[in-house]
DNA sequence: TGCACTGTAACTATTTTGATTACAGTACAA
DNA sequence: TTGTACTGTAATCAAAATAGTTACAGTGCA
């Protein structure tokens, strides 16, 4: 039971913005705190940049946030970087037996746990926003 | 963002076995209505048998549950069949830079955020028993 | 015009997951 | 008492997902 580490990377890329006045935030001094390839923030700033959370102009080093950090809640990252917008957190098995009536019907019988679930997680990273982490990070400097 | 399929199969199971009252519950029965291979069941059985959900006997066919439906909710499930029984839901990415301030401090950070949407997550799970599902299944036969 | 970036596509390596094979151990019925 | 039908588990294989990397086109600015 494993989620990616795209969130979290996104949410460390966005804290550094915020944090970081004195330079432009490119890809490769992101890259450098994180840990990994420009490229793989590259794609991540892509996904960012769609979502509306921060702005970048081709050809001009870094980028800044699209709007106030308090006004960026951690769901709203974690929507962002989702591969598909709408993957359930849960999966379901690919091939249950329709000639079983348990197999037939567990799919439905599970979908409001499993998203009644899945809602619940958000809600709490709706609680959080950029602003928090930053503070939090701004508090240990 | 995607969490394996142990989860939901190990409920397909379980919901199998209070159901199905006229033949042994094996694990090339259970196979069969979920889809796959019955060693895959069967390592699931060991998982649900550790956690003390289900009952075995090495020789005899079929399994019976530990307890009543009822009193068997799908966080214990969810719980049960995790690899590593404390994996967070999320993790983070392995080496952010530690001369970094954000990188050194953006674990700490978001530990806060992070735990509170899995223990959200897992509550909601707490929630639902494994009677509410088998009666869901138990309308639509 | 050259440099320093962003933006993407394509490819590779690694890890995780599920499926499969194989086989030892047990219970029970013929 | 022996054969059969299971459970239990290790070991291996295949497929899928993920992160990392190379390569290169496009843009802005000094």
């Amino acid at each position: 039971m494993r989620i990616n580490t795209r969130f979290p990377v996104a949410v460390h890329m966005l804290a550094l913005i915020e944090l970081n006045k004195t330079q432009p935030s490119t890809s490769e001094l992101m890259a450098l705190s994180v840990g990994t390839n420009p490229v793989v923030i590259r794609q991540l700033m892509s996904s960012l940049k769609r979502a509306g959370l921060i702005e970048t102009q081709n050809g001009v080093p870094g980028c800044h946030l699209a709007k106030p950090a308090a006004e960026i809640t951690l769901r709203e990252i974690y929507l962002a970087v989702q591969k598909k917008s709408d993957a359930p957190l849960f999966d379901f098995h690919a091939n249950p037996n329709p000639n079983c009536p348990i197999g037939r019907n567990i799919r439905e019988a599970m979908e409001a746990p499993l998203r009644d679930a899945q809602t619940a997680m958000e809600q709490t990273l709706e609680t959080y926003t950029l602003k928090d982490v930053a503070d939090h990070i701004a508090r240990h400097l």
